[in-house]
DNA sequence: TTGTAGGCGTTATCAG
DNA sequence: CTGATAACGCCTACAA
């Protein structure tokens, strides 16, 4: 049995309550007695049982992570990776312990959520993605239980703690960014539709062509998941088009890594026949040929954000609801060129 | 507050223990009770608080997880995204929790370490890697905590269960299979030197080039972080070589990105100038150009076993030590050709 | 088959 | 300033 408040209250002479006190390093002790308890402490190698403390308080100290189900790839996006970075640098300098949840099936994630947040395991959740139509943010929403959201919530924005880039923004200025270049036919490459992400992107992109008097055309719209078969398909569709796009708004590294190689497959070459800007500016951005215009959206912030903020509202359950916008920028690199009509490959 | 099971107790007319042992499904309980206790807990919606179940028993179902520092980028590679899956797969089944620590130094980690076992929050622990000189995998040992470690640890073998793949063989195996197509100057282009399993490889790689009487150049030996510059530098020591490598064996499918990329500014054509193979056959490889020839070693069952032994160890501390090998595979794609010395390139 | 009581390791309230 | 004592919510002998 590990050694307990008793043992050393038993070795220092004094009474187990003066020891936590002496853990809480509480002003109305005696610095004599401090001295002595963490003597003792240090000499039976006393560490505090988290469990009996949280009880005790009713508070953990943990927050719990709620990931997207990992069917498909999704997860292998560094996004993760890094988003998980952020939230442990955050987690750790407030000393919060970070608890996963995953799962194949949405119900197996709502199942994961209703146990850690009955079962008292965690403070507070964040919710690392922002889809529509999600039990599990309802439920939370439902529950009072203090959580943040990375993304934009789909419902009840208002009310709701939530991290996230100006995805509408950095989508209208990623296309700004062609059109001045001269394109007139972008198409958009975006990820499944059932994140919001990529819905406020839409919106970006067209009101970018709108206001370019660019016409808005059903087919240059693609939806995939974010890493399935690299896009592969959705740039073949594409390309068959009668007037195919000169551009392209990818929105994932990834999928635009998949693009680069299916159109250096049909020998369509990148940037000179095709333009090419996409999203999260990861790692491999600069490894790919050519390298990647990619936005980048800061994507470690949004982790350190969300924890951040997840904190200061256990800490002050008054905090106010609020909206916490992290910036973008367009990191230039080799895939976009201007646009020659002589070039054109029709 | 939530409701307890005292509640639950009183709407159905029995003792706290009774509803206890209708939780525990104990079979010393009437039907009709247990009817009558989970109409109750359903009415009132009861959760159990696993906080204070976790006191009672002294376990928490929770595993710890150690991930290396994440100073620098190693913590971006997909590797990682997918031992989460096999983890979380593993622990899923079992109705295990993961609880994460990182930090950007050794120390940090550590002393997360520590606060965990010491502090309770959880039954055992996973360590996502295996390096030389661990602190913390001396720590696990002494404190008599469960644990398993993913990699090879590099003491104490013999007392350690851990799951590994065969890196030692995987390595022998990808060098002889450049030497059967015909290679005789191959070079090694390993991760950090402090991780055990770039020690394994290494011997390998030794190991193939003796038994196929080929020379071992120390100059043909180059270390890399994972991620780091994409292996540029490495690269390009090779090359100023007097007699350059005509094939590489590479650690990790990144870095075999990265490597492709220079080589490609340099003229230099993959496969026919440069055979290439590489490590972990992550999503990416075959969005490469060309794609990349990799050894599959089942990140995903790397994880899973691990989460699946640990808790066979939690819940059978006679568990005997084990060692757990999970298979590889060469992945044969575009990037090694056969040999042929007039396409020798100095 | 079910109830009573004590304990898991802390913290918090009240005295002193 | 410090010491009892009662929670926190659940589990488990021991009784009945």
């Amino acid at each position: 049995m590990a050694v307990t408040i008793k043992d050393v209250a038993k070795l220092a002479n004094v009474a187990p309550s003066t020891v936590s006190r002496v853990i809480a390093n509480s002003p109305r002790i005696s610095e004599r007695t401090k001295r002595r308890v963490r003597e003792a402490m240090k000499e039976l190698d006393y560490h505090p049982n988290f469990i009996a403390r949280s009880l005790a308080n009713q508070s953990t100290q943990a927050i719990g992570l709620v990931m997207p189900s990992f069917r498909g790839t999704v997860f292998q996006n560094p996004f993760f990776s890094v988003v998980l970075q952020g939230l442990s640098e955050g987690a750790h300098q407030k000393q919060y312990t970070l608890s996963m949840t995953t799962g194949k099936t949405d119900e197996e994630i709502y199942d994961g959520v209703v146990r850690m947040v009955q079962g008292g395991t965690v403070d507070g959740v964040i919710l690392l993605y922002a889809k529509i139509e999600d039990k599990v943010l309802s439920y939370l929403q439902n529950q009072q239980t203090p959580f943040v959201v990375i993304g934009k919530p789909y419902i009840n924005v208002e009310d709701i703690t939530h991290v996230d880039n100006n995805n509408f923004r950095a989508m209208k200025e990623a296309t700004e960014y062609l059109i001045q270049l001269g394109h007139e036919r972008i198409a958009f490459v975006g990820g499944n539709v059932h994140f919001t992400v990529t819905v406020e992107r839409l919106l970006g992109y067209e009101k970018a062509l709108r206001e370019a008097g660019l016409p808005y055309y059903e087919e240059y719209i693609v939806h995939n998941e974010f890493l399935q078969e690299g896009g592969q398909k959705a740039i073949k569709g594409l390309l068959s088009l009668h007037h195919p796009p000169t551009a392209l708004v990818v929105a994932d590294d990834f999928m635009a890594l998949g693009i680069l190689k299916t159109l250096d497959e049909l020998g369509i070459i990148v940037p000179e026949m095709m333009s090419i800007i996409s999203f999260n500016n990861v790692l491999y951005t600069e490894m790919s040929r050519p390298p990647l215009t990619s936005v980048d959206i800061n994507i470690f912030d949004l982790g350190f954000e969300a924890a951040k903020h997840l904190i200061q509202k256990l800490e002050n359950p008054k905090e106010p609801v609020k909206r916490i916008i992290i910036p973008h920028k367009i990191v230039e690199r080799a895939s976009c060129s201007r646009y020659k009509s002589g070039k054109d490959f029709m």
